[in-house]
DNA sequence: AAAAATGGTCAAGTAGGTTGACTAGTTCGG
DNA sequence: CCGAACTAGTCAACCTACTTGACCATTTTT
């Protein structure tokens, strides 16, 4: 596989990536919600349930620090909130509130109606296959905010 | 195709699309170079020909003030020079030096190691038609440089 | 029980964008 | 062919989202 080809498939992954993130954000957004396209990511990793900021920072990749500030953010727009952990008094435990948990069911629709149409673009099948070679190449790495 | 397939996919995108970023911009730096991520797709624009600031700003996505920043950097550590436009007065041609396509090649040289990994790792053909599937969903969309 | 590591936050700094205003040159409508 | 509207590029100011570094409270290790 010669170098161009390499080029192609880099750019055709970062652009159709960039779209996505573009997509599910404007979708949170038409749905009523507002927040920043991290916003969803870190959802679905609370929603997942016994998130500290810690865990959080390392699904996104980015620092403590940043994680904290983002918990901030969500904690004050009546998303999150910190609960005492029930085995470490250092940590604290993230969960959804009820106005969480629909901004987290309306990224998974927005996501969802992105990739319907990609579905029929390209095959059903076909879509499934990708998301699976995708899976085998990067499996479960952190999703960066940015590059 | 149910949410939380469409959200698998996303993520397998998005971990992936970050790592091929992490990994090219590593390959550079171990080539000699230094820079962010971004060079490597502003250089290939470049590289293309006949690129200005505002065509730059549309193929990553941001305003023609930041792409203008991003060249001011380019220039001044030597990859890039400034010329005046053959056809327009008002326009700055944008041309690699030696040291500019250097880097490009690196970049080049880099995504391959990935891609050729990633080839061993699922399948030549199949990494083809995934190159070929992301083409069709998203052709020559803007490479952003952040979400 | 002392030492080292971990979870979290506060504070300050910074990279890399944004918006807005402007100049110089180009294109279009009458 | 000339004024109005538009486009290329830059300067300046600002802002957002991240970083690094210091710190305290707990937990784990030895």
């Amino acid at each position: 596989m010669q170098n161009s080809e390499a080029l192609s498939l880099s750019f055709a992954l970062l652009a159709t990536a960039g779209e996505l993130v573009r997509r599910i954000n404007d979708g949170v957004v038409a749905r009523g919600f507002e927040g920043r396209s991290a916003y969803g990511f870190a959802f679905t990793r609370i929603a997942a349930g016994g998130a500290t900021v810690s865990d959080l920072a390392g699904h996104l990749g980015v620092t403590k620090q940043a994680a904290s500030q983002l918990v901030d953010e969500l904690v004050r727009k009546g998303y999150v909130e910190r609960r005492p952990h029930p085995r470490d008094a250092r940590a604290r435990l993230l969960v959804l509130t009820e106005r969480g948990w629909a901004n987290t069911r309306a990224a998974e629709e927005a996501a969802a109606d992105v990739v319907r149409e990609w579905s029929a673009l390209v095959g059903e099948e076909e879509l499934r296959a990708l998301g699976r070679q995708l899976l085998r190449i990067a499996p479960n790495g952190p999703i960066r905010p940015s590059w």
